[in-house]
DNA sequence: TCATAATTGTGATGTTTGTCACACTCGAAC
DNA sequence: GTTCGAGTGTGACAAACATCACAATTATGA
């Protein structure tokens, strides 16, 4: 597990040994269930979460009671109300397994600790958070550019390992459709 | 109008007049009139800009000749076509004034080095980004909630001015309905 | 294994939104 | 002042999508 988190950063930034053992002291581990929250909505947000395995599911719970998917968080993947994590604000979004997962866990003191005291991590959060608003305006540009039907064929493009491991209705909230909707789209 | 970035960055991090020169070193100042293109769809994209005044949007065009507004950019904002800029592509949206437009630019090259010889700046550009992130999440979150109606209320709640500067076309454009459905929504 | 809940498909119907057409206003350029 | 074009409003109709209802299938746990 530690591996992984190594090999992740080193996609981006080189490390030697000794800078290694230096982030990791700035993580914890954790292992959730099934339907366990790693973020409420409406709480305090501790951590940004490193996703080792499993999959998560980013979601904005209107005062009807439905569900909106802002997006999903499978390995490798960086997640949190990033909004609430990094103003001290509350959770506007809940953070929730889909199946079982494993990730590493950072406070806001330890990221800001990190990121100036290790400079090549500084470059590496900016990086992953650069990317994190490419991957927003992309979405942003499919809400605007496509239909429902074709954001569904992007996603199924995009991911198509996630439709073996989320129901459909799941799928609808990520989309904006209807889950009827979006039944009769893929047949 | 070099104030005006150093207030700027100085809301989120403190400067030495040393270190402003510095800063200020690694940009230059540009002046473009109404409908002048700062960024080319299908072009290079070798600059990230400053809004000092004026007005820019960030504009995606599709193959039916239709235009997707991703973003509006004005005083004080941060814009370009990241995902371009970044990974050294061509540009899959157009940066074009709405206004006459006066910006800072800064090269990546002047990016990455200023970021490395200045913490303070990549601890800026981090945080810059992170807002950014968040915003477009919002965005996002609009389209998964909201209707044409509420998006258009949300609009017009947060940026009021923008209603007296930009042509209802374009404003139908960022909110992804057509102009007619926009015209009938504020009868 | 059985009972129960979760997931999915599909018809009927209503609402929202897009598209096409046309008229009107207003400001800029000549 | 006249002309032209951009911007805007609005009616009529079509397409996309949501909602409600119900049946069928597939997990899931005691």
């Amino acid at each position: 597990m530690k591996e992984k988190l190594k090999e992740h950063i080193e996609k981006l930034i080189p490390l030697t040994e000794d800078e290694f053992t230096f982030i990791l002291s700035h993580f914890s581990i954790e292992k959730y269930k099934k339907n366990d929250f790693l973020i409420q909505q409406g709480e305090n947000v501790n951590y940004c979460y490193y996703v080792v395995s499993g999959l998560l599911k980013l979601v904005f719970n209107d005062k009807d009671g439905k569900q909106h998917i802002v997006s999903f968080a499978m390995e490798d993947w960086w997640e949190s109300d990033f909004s609430a994590y990094f103003m001290q604000t509350k959770a506007k979004m809940s953070l929730q397994c889909i199946e079982n997962t494993i990730v590493f866990s950072i406070s806001l003191k330890n990221y800001q600790k990190l990121s100036t005291e290790l400079p090549k991590m500084g470059s590496f959060f900016l990086k992953k958070s650069n990317l994190g608003h490419i991957a927003s305006q992309n979405r942003i540009l499919s809400f605007l550019t496509s239909n429902a039907k074709e954001r569904y064929e992007q996603l199924l493009k995009q991911y198509p390992l996630l439709f073996q491991r989320v129901p459909k209705t799941l799928l609808a909230s990520y989309l904006g459709v209807s889950r009827e909707t979006l039944s009769r789209l893929s047949s």
